[in-house]
DNA sequence: ACTTCCTGCCCGTTACATCA
DNA sequence: TTGATGTAACGGGCAGGAAG
C-alpha cells in the first residue's frame, strides 16, 4: 500500500463512505403546517436558551425523553426543537472533532516527511564520504602498487565495500526526497485530495 | 420466528437570518 | 443588493425494541 492509499484508508475510517446518491425530495418553503414547527417563522434561539442547551450538552450529548421535555418546558421551547438542536449540535461537535483529528494527522504527516528528508540528506552525505574514502584508498593503493593503477584486487575490494554498504539501503535511490506529483513537504497538496 | 409499528438517531439538504 | 456563512428545521433511511 502506498502513502496515498494509507491516507485514504485512514480518512475513510473517520468518514464513512457516502452511500450512492439518491434523489431527495425537495422541501417546500415555510408556509406553515400542522404536525411541525413550521407554523411560525424560523427564529434564532435566545442566548439564554443556547447557554442552557450548551450546558446540558456539556453534561451529555444525548437527551433522554424525560429530560428533553423538562428542558423544553424550562426554556419555553417545543421538545422537538430541543431534539433538533441536540442533533445539530452533535453534528457540529463531530465535525469539529474530525477537523481536529485531521489537523493532528497532517501534523504527524509533515513531521514524517521532514524526518524522511533529513535521513535522505544524511544518506547522501554518507555516500559522499564513502566516495572520498574510496578515492583515498585508491590513491594509497596506487602508491603501494608502484603505479599499477588498475589493481584488480583494489577494485574488487571497493566494489564489495560499496555493495555491503549500499545493501542496507537496497535501492535507496528510489526514495530520495524529491517532491512528487501532488505531494510536497508543506503538506498542503495532499490535503487538497480530501477537500 | 415473523411482521408491523413506533421511536429516535443520523445524514444530507433546505430555508431563513445575519453580516460584510 | 448580494453573496457568504451559520444554524434551525426538515425528509428519508435505518436500527432497535415492543406488541401482536
Amino acid at each position: 500500500m502506498n502513502r496515498l492509499e494509507d491516507a485514504v484508508a485512514l480518512i475513510s475510517q473517520i468518514v464513512p463512505q457516502q452511500a450512492e446518491a439518491k434523489p431527495r425530495r425537495r422541501r417546500k418553503k415555510n408556509k406553515g403546517g400542522e404536525n411541525s414547527l413550521s407554523g411560525f417563522k424560523k427564529r434564532k434561539l435566545t442566548q439564554e436558551q443556547v447557554d442552557a442547551l450548551e450546558l446540558s450538552f456539556g453534561n451529555e450529548h444525548k437527551l433522554e425523553s424525560e429530560k428533553k421535555n423538562r428542558l423544553a418546558s424550562e426554556l419555553g421551547l417545543d421538545p422537538r426543537q430541543v431534539a433538533v438542536w441536540f442533533q445539530n449540535r452533535r453534528t457540529r461537535w463531530k465535525n469539529k472533532k474530525l477537523e481536529e483529528g485531521f489537523r493532528k494527522l497532517r501534523s504527524v504527516h509533515d513531521g514524517v516527511v521532514l524526518e524522511k528528508c533529513r535521513l535522505e540528506s544524511e544518506v547522501m552525505k554518507l555516500k559522499e564520504k564513502l566516495r572520498e574514502a574510496e578515492n583515498e584508498i585508491q590513491r594509497l593503493g596506487e602508491r603501494v602498487d608502484g603505479g599499477a593503477s588498475n589493481s584488480p584486487i583494489s577494485s574488487l575490494t571497493m566494489e564489495a565495500m560499496d555493495t555491503a554498504f549500499l545493501g542496507e539501503f537496497g535501492g535507496y535511490e528510489d526514495v530520495f526526497c524529491i517532491p512528487e506529483n501532488g505531494y510536497n513537504i508543506h503538506g498542503m497538496e495532499w490535503v487538497n485530495l480530501f477537500m
